[in-house]
DNA sequence: ACAAAAGTGTTGCGCTTACACCCATGG
DNA sequence: CCATGGGTGTAAGCGCAACACTTTTGT
């Protein structure tokens, strides 16, 4: 079966630039490309767009088949589509980002199978002298600086910063998040006050003991 | 010449969304369709891709084509692609908006021909009872309205405002334009104490004399 | 008893808001 | 001289940033 168009189409696609927190730095799901163009390279996960679902149901089928997960925090990001991104021909992406809590990326570690790796976006995992991240294939580089950008205007704004933990935290815990993604220290006090200002969150009958020091008290995101 | 694939593809468009203040209001470019679907219905500007451009050349030629005008504020805003969206197929479609300031918008006027016209986007224009906006064909009416939500945010962060005016401009057309979009009055002083503090305009040695009053004093934007 | 993270208030400053009168002009 | 929009300053309140010590636990 095949299928023929007057004019010359564009493939359609959706990339997915997908963040969690671990090893106290932002990383970011890479799958590891094994063909050419650009084989042995990272990319982003991503694929074509069916010809009968959204583009935002295409992105969670990739999130899916890819990474196992579902009913994650997803967000349209920019539409890419310069001529020559892609060697093999005119192919226009629909990025999105997604953002995947602590217990969740537990099963995308298992499912780990094809090639997908976490990659630390702000540290290097080596104490090689090359740059932070593996050179990445297309223009994914630019889809993931742009990514990193809209996180760290949203977490100022917005309640998203809760997507990256489990349900129940602790105010420090919180804190980490909003210090690796804006990679600058936070005054605990100031921050406790504005997130609590927020009414968002739910303080629990419950602490979590860890180490020799007081123990943390629990809270959990007041979803609407 | 026609182009074969094994697997269907969707059509790709941009559609704009072209605004520009004229009559104490902020008014939207719309065609009206002579075809079916939607025939009668007002639609906004918009045409497929081409193979070998960039989605923002194919944006700005479109603008050249349908408006006659080049060298304009365009930005990608969000790109739509639910299945249903045309019923004569599967389209997918990056929408743009575009400021055009009021010098330009004659040149549009003049090129009238093709069934484009301005729309009132929140005033009625005939006092009739009907909504303030004709229906819309597609789901023009949701990327409109997005449209809007983005101009407001944009203009409190930014300097867009100024794209919509002609160079030289007093201070009292720039806080209506801030007045008309976002629909709500705007205190003089604290409105030119932010303005000037921004250090975006110059204050020029000219002003403007405008009836039974004081004449107003011209200033014009300072492009980076 | 000590090390280590949790938790907690106050102060100063800058930005935003509210607000009212004189100025320059044309008719 | 009067109507019309242009132009100007000040005071109060609010939100944000800076800052240090006590508490609770494990070892």
């Amino acid at each position: 079966m095949s299928y023929t168009y007057d004019y010359p189409r564009p493939a359609v696609t959706v990339d997915l630039v997908i963040f969690t927190i671990a090893d106290d730095d932002l990383k970011v799901l890479l799958i590891r490309r094994r063909l050419e163009p650009y084989k042995d390279c990272w990319a982003l996960p991503g694929g074509f767009v069916d010809i009968d679902e959204s583009l935002e149901q295409a992105a969670a089928r990739e999130l899916q088949e890819e990474v196992g997960v579902t009913n994650v925090y997803l967000e349209q990001l920019y539409t890419f589509g310069a001529p020559g991104r892609d060697p093999r021909g005119r192919v226009i992406s629909v990025a999105y980002f997604a953002l995947i809590d602590a217990e969740r990326q537990r099963i995308v570690a298992a499912s780990d199978a094809a090639d997908a790796e976490w990659h630390s976006v702000f540290k290097q995992t080596k104490p090689t002298k090359q740059g932070k991240l593996a050179k990445l294939a297309f223009d994914h580089k630019q889809i993931l600086d742009y990514a990193v950008w809209r996180l760290r205007n949203k977490i100022e704004w917005t309640t998203v910063g809760y997507e990256l933990l489990p349900k129940k935290f602790t105010l420090s815990e919180l804190q980490r998040v909003y210090e690796i993604i804006l990679q600058k220290p936070v005054d605990k006090r100031n921050f406790r006050k504005k997130i609590l200002a927020q009414g968002q969150i739910v303080e629990l009958n419950e602490t979590r003991s860890d180490g020799a020091h007081r123990p943390a008290r629990l809270y959990s995101f007041r979803k609407k």
